[in-house]
DNA sequence: TTGTATGCGTTATCAC
DNA sequence: GTGATAACGCATACAA
């Protein structure tokens, strides 16, 4: 009864040749007889042989250099959270030789954006996490880490037409039909139901119109269609009361507004606005776990969030790019992370989660 | 500039010793002079010295023996979960030297699981992973392992007046005070809702009382309490047809019932006789991502279900265990897991979820 | 009471 | 082309 699990000296006994020869096949160094690392791989294969992570990890002295290519935190404290994720990651596998330098751009800048993204390219890592937040600045970049070989895992914003080493975010479209699931189910009379976009570029962000999509969708999709009309506002803020001027023109240009959907992490700008208006009858669903949102929720103005666990995606977006680099592991290209729905019932649950 | 992590070695040449004698103190096993034991002390704390697991794992050839004491998944599929969820776990922590032994109890037979249970105490095993869904019969065997110094790390269920070395599992209370939420989200005019308890020994399930608990409580913490009514009924399926037999019972007697609640993963049981009495009008809200309870979820006759996360309640009981056996990191005391609210449009994610 | 030597499985550097 | 062999950090049997 062999029990113990099977290591290279095993294989190297049953092949007739030394430990070093199998280390140099299964690491294809060559130097070796193509009649020799036939039987040597076939043996192992016999074999089931899994390399003893630990001690590779103890013995090899290589350091993987990651670069997290991240908005500031500073300027949309949304971004805290997968700063924290890649901490945590960081932590757990700096005894595997991992290292992340994060390089942080300001989400309001596209030079800022460039300018780091160039310096990540001139620091050469061996991994790139980035949320790819500049869709048509992105590009370009994505053609030179190609070209260098540089294994790229992209989160919290998905890329058409580029397929990276891995996505870590959320399914857009499918979060807007529930969405609109919650909104209808508490307010299952007919009634208008509104898609707010808040501060946003809305052509370079096409995840929030897959948002918009898939909320229109799920009315479109119910038996009493018909009875569901849903509307569109794009709401920028370009001066201090210039959202609430545009919400006032909404109340009165539409009537029976039952529901407003936040396609970003600012609902909380008009939860704000519909407290102080007193419109306890608008349900309002919106994304994160923000603290003004929590605010709001807690005062029962947000009904639900959804969470992006945007932690979650800055920790499994280190974990991939060390599944690939350091345990040759490989994972699905595309990783969705839950739909969490959060509410004021279920938050405490969350807010401490630790991935 | 010492970059590199400080070692054994290097605390045994700042104390002029060996690393022989470091490691005795380091390990409590006697035989140095106080003298020196204290200097070694000093330096190891001043130098911050964490011993490397990888080396440690990988030298060591103890073995930890655990023992998971469970119902059996074949009288009911509940448990496939956290079955699913220790071998996840193992999988994971083998090369640590853990190993688990299960002990499948079945959980309608008292006397199944104090034959397993007496098992357990004859294997003396390293640590103890139980779902203590035999209250009573539980505690003697707390008492007895605890005289053994065997830690033990409860999940599911949680036992008043004992502290485990951990608790995983919901907030029982908290989940029906979620399910209340839920429930009266979808219908705020004023209604009835049920509490059905299903094959199940209240008596001797103190959880279940606190989610009726938590169910109550939040219907009367509501502003206009008093325009909700909560009761209870306790679903016994003495013969094929007598829970139909009951339910009929509770509609013709009650008025305005508007909504279920299902205390345990048995809601699919309610709704099937919804969907045959074709009461479209009752919601429905239970727990756990059983098949049938997702089939009754995708027809929309249950609304949402409650994830109790079963499999991470495995996997994390084992983790937990490990954490103390092999890590020396001491956890919190209780882990709650989150209350995850699935419903037809989310579920997809959790179903493949892997913690 | 203390120090030395050996081995865990893998990698990498040498000689041959 | 191939096979010894030394290291990685830690634990431990044994020698001193």
């Amino acid at each position: 009864m062999e029990n113990h699990t099977i290591r290279i000296k095993d294989i190297a006994a049953k092949a007739n040749v030394s430990t070093g020869t199998v280390d140099r096949v299964l690491h294809n160094r060559g130097r070796v007889s193509e009649e020799v690392r036939e039987r040597i791989l076939k043996i192992a294969e016999e074999l089931n042989y899994k390399p003893n992570v630990l001690a590779r990890a103890l013995v090899s002295k290589k350091i993987y250099d990651i670069a997290a290519l991240i908005p500031d935190p500073a300027a949309d404290s949304y971004w805290q959270a997968p700063k924290a994720g890649i901490g945590k990651a960081v932590e757990e596998l700096k005894q595997y030789g991992i290292r992340v330098t994060e390089y942080i751009f300001d989400p309001f800048q596209v030079n800022s954006f460039l300018q780091e993204a160039e310096k990540v390219t001139a620091a050469a890592p061996d991994g790139i996490l980035l949320a790819p937040i500049f869709h048509r600045q992105s590009l370009p970049f994505f053609t030179q880490w190609q070209a260098l070989a540089i294994p790229v895992v992209l989160f919290n914003t998905q890329i058409p037409d580029y397929q990276p080493l891995m996505y870590i975010g959320q399914d857009s479209y499918q979060s807007g039909f529930l969405a609109g699931k919650l909104l209808h189910y508490g307010c299952p009379d007919p009634a208008t139901f509104v898609v707010a976009h808040i501060e946003e570029d809305i052509l370079n962000s096409s995840h929030l119109l897959h948002k918009e999509q898939g909320f229109r969708d799920y009315f479109a999709s119910q038996a009493t269609t018909g009875a569901y009309q849903v509307i569109q506002i794009d709401l920028q803020s370009t001066s201090e009361t210039a959202i609430a001027r545009q919400l006032d023109q909404l109340f009165a240009d539409v009537a029976n507004i039952r529901g407003l959907f936040v396609t970003n992490s600012k609902a909380s700008i008009v939860a704000e606005h519909l407290q102080r208006r007193q419109r306890h009858q608008v349900h309002l669903v919106g994304y994160d776990l923000m603290e003004k949102n929590l605010h709001f929720l807690n005062q029962g103005v947000i009904q639900f969030l959804i969470n992006q666990n945007p932690k979650g995606q800055g920790y499994w977006g280190i974990q991939g790019l060390a599944d690939h680099l350091v345990f040759q592991k490989l994972n699905n290209p595309i990783k969705y992370l839950p739909l969490d729905i959060i509410t004021k019932e279920n938050l405490q649950y969350y807010i401490e989660a630790d991935k």
